[in-house]
RNA sequence: GCCAAGGUGGCAGAGUUCGGCCUAACGCAGCGGCCUGCAGAGCCGCCCAUCGCCGGUUCAAAUCCGGCCCUUGGCUCCA
């Protein structure tokens, strides 16, 4: 059985192929102007099992995620902070914050992260291509991508380009030959009404100044779209395999990307186009500009990787997931299931009586069923609630055997852990048996717990028991010292 | 208005590509039992679905066809 794939750009799904020995994924991509929250990490987590899955299938994945770091919403937020003097500043700072973020997500980790700052010189050379081919035309130090020149345009949101053509901003409308074309280079500095716009803070100073590069058209900024084609052909070449997003990329972002893209080469942008849904809160899209997110910092602090990625895995990529309460506390629930019955395997498969073994017939056909339907469930479309489903199974599988108790089935049971091991860690990214996480938190609570019991004795008089404890405590590696507002500690 | 994705039990969410094994998965919540000093975990069982509405095709439809209603999203920065 092979992998299938739903593809926007047919709205079928299709079986997946690989052009060459490798798989070219191109990630669209990283905001860089705020925190990320949940819906990033939703689109991170997706493509995450994506790669995950095809490295497992054997393929060696060349995943690429862009770093759009050049953008008025960036620009808005110079002098929030002191340091933050110039919109590289900015840049650099979320930039960084959500590299961090990905790390505590256990992503495996993309070829390269392109930052748009750093590849001007390729966005030029491409739009130098798009205009000797006449694909563009410069107004006004700005250039545009003439959308009559390329005969599919709108293929991948499948509109007409009559219907596109009542929208758009209207300053640029005057500069354009059509009201459709779009901006592959915008002439000045940044667009000053998109700057106020997003600023979140009140200032006193001057609308903060953008970066600006040179160029043959004179000093500019490069359009959004422009980014990704000149950055995916730059690092993965003109075809990708794979090129994935938000839902809300299709248009315009992922429909005009494919115009530069087939327009400057003859070739086929991307073989398969793959868009997530969105993350609801409540009745309405979780969004930076709505205010209604939650972030994946302190998603991560309040409910841990594996609770988050469980939730992840509970919902197809495509279809909208509801945040809420109650789904992350369900999410919860199945990864402590997971979770013990992992510990439970564990527990169990060396025992002392390992000697005295049985075998449990339906145990190992469940096994079976379990590893073919998680196997059939990720290549059909990457069904992970339903991949999860069969992780689930065999917890039940492994809590039933151990219920009937001894003697147990040793190679099930190891089996079961490599189940647990392979699919649920290697493939959809859990990480059982990772008792280190927590584990200083818990520490401290449990010092604090027998201070507490300590400070009851004291309160009783009962001195020795005190003194005993706190002893013990020491011994441990834990020194206690008595004060007027009751006891401290630190570890040695 | 145009484009897209959806409407399945109290919640959440598979199944629709290739109609029948769907008397609708997995899980959460709820109920009963086992276990148990109590609780939790675990095990066993149960409850809740005329699969948005109407019509059609078929021996057979959640799944195919037609119409309608509703929701969310895109068309402006947006994962």
């Amino acid at each position: 059985m092979t992998l299938s794939l739903t593809d926007t750009l047919s709205g079928e799904r299709e079986p997946f192929e690989a052009s060459g020995d490798s798989v070219l994924l191109y990630v669209c991509g990283l905001t860089v102007s705020d925190d990320p929250h949940l819906g990033h990490a939703r689109l991170w987590a997706q493509a995450d099992i994506l790669h995950r899955w095809l490295a497992h299938e054997g393929y060696d994945v060349r995943h690429v995620e862009n770093v759009t770091d050049v953008n008025e919403k960036i620009t808005a937020r110079v002098g929030e902070r002191e340091e933050w003097e110039t919109e590289a500043d900015v840049a650099r700072h979320y930039t960084n914050e959500v590299l961090d973020q990905m790390r505590n997500l256990n992503l495996l980790r993309a070829e390269v992260y392109p930052r748009v700052s750093e590849h001007v010189p390729e966005i030029v050379d491409l739009v130098e291509t798009l205009i000797e081919q006449g694909h563009a035309y410069e107004s006004n130090g700005s250039v545009y991508f003439d959308v009559t020149s390329f005969e599919e345009y709108g293929k991948l949101s499948n509109q007409e380009i009559e219907a596109v053509e009542e929208q758009g901003d209207p300053d640029e409308r005057s500069e354009k030959r059509n009201p459709a074309d779009f901006a592959l280079w915008k002439a000045g500095g940044v667009d000053a009404d998109a700057v106020e716009e997003h600023r979140k803070h009140e200032h006193d100073g001057p609308l903060p100044e953008g970066q600006t590069w040179e160029s043959p058209w004179g000093e500019g900024r490069p359009g959004w779209h422009i980014e990704c084609s000149a950055m995916s052909m730059t690092h993965l070449g003109e075809t990708l395999d794979i090129h994935m997003g938000g839902q809300d990329l299709v248009f315009p972002h992922h429909e005009n990307e494919i115009a530069q893209s087939e327009a400057a080469t003859g070739q086929r942008f991307a073989n398969h186009w793959l868009h997530v849904g969105f993350m609801q809160a409540g009745s309405e899209k979780m969004s930076s500009s709505l205010g209604n997110y939650f972030t994946v910092a302190d998603a991560v602090r309040e409910f841990g990787v594996n609770v988050l990625r469980t939730f992840y895995a509970s919902a197809e990529y495509r279809s909208q997931q509801a945040y809420t309460e109650e789904t992350i506390e369900e999410a919860r629930r199945r990864w402590e299931r997971l979770e013990r019955a992992y510990e439970t395997a564990v527990e169990h498969a060396d025992g002392a009586d390992a000697l005295t073994k049985t075998e449990d017939g339906e145990f190992r056909d469940g096994l079976a069923a379990a590893r073919a339907g998680f196997e059939a469930a990720m290549n059909d479309d990457l069904n992970a609630r339903e991949a999860m489903a069969e992780l689930l199974e065999v917890a039940t599988a492994v809590n039933r055997h151990v219920e009937a108790g001894a003697p147990y089935d040793y190679q099930a049971l190891r089996e079961s852990i490599e189940f647990f091991e392979e699919y649920g860690g290697d493939v959809l990214g859990l990480q059982f048996g990772d008792v280190t996480a927590g584990e200083a938190e818990i520490a401290e609570s449990l010092v604090e717990l027998v201070l507490d019991v300590r400070e009851a004795e004291r309160d009783a008089g009962n001195y020795e028991r005190a003194d005993d404890l706190r002893d013990r405590l020491e011994a441990l590696g834990v020194e206690v010292e008595d004060g007027d507002d009751g006891p401290t500690y630190r570890f040695d």
